[in-house]
DNA sequence: GCCAACGTTGGC
DNA sequence: GCCAACGTTGGC
């Protein structure tokens, strides 16, 4: 199973949001980059929510429990269908900033890219981080 | 609020 | 096809 982690600004949509509503279509993607990576996407695999700009942290596990499909805002670039799983930590930017293990993150690589991939080590070592607190 | 990084657009 | 100009994202 693969793992992915994507961002939201909290204020626009916030895992309490994803909570409430019992999953969400992940739409509004319009990078290339991040296209590709939802089309990889496959269903059961999990993301991390990562909330953007204010809170800069990582806070939630979801599901992938729709392969990519045209988004519906726009055919030309495509959705997939998350669900939430739990919530976690915050692991926050600064924490991940600050693990040595974490450097290669390609949240780190390339701090714009709202859909990303997470090696299966990257992910063990934040939800360890996670559960430490 | 500023600025770096990155993507897109348009003139040539 | 190159590159300057511009817009957006997101960290600081």
């Amino acid at each position: 199973m693969a793992h992915w982690l994507m961002k939201s600004e909290p204020e626009s949509y916030s895992w309490d949001d994803l909570v409430r509503d019992g999953g969400t279509e992940w739409d509004g993607v319009r990078n290339n980059a991040a296209r590709l990576h939802l089309r990889a996407m496959k269903k059961g695999d999990e993301a991390f929510l990562y909330h953007s700009m204010s809170d800069k942290a990582v806070v939630g596990v979801m599901r992938i429990v729709r392969e990519a499909a045209p988004d519906p805002k726009d055919p030309d670039w495509v959705s997939v269908r998350v669900e939430p799983v739990k919530a976690i930590g915050p692991v926050t930017l600064k924490d991940i900033k600050t693990e040595p293990s974490l450097a290669a993150m390609e949240l780190i690589r390339q701090s714009r890219l709202s859909v990303a991939p997470v090696r299966d080590d990257e992910w063990r070592k934040i939800l360890e981080m996670a559960g430490t607190r």
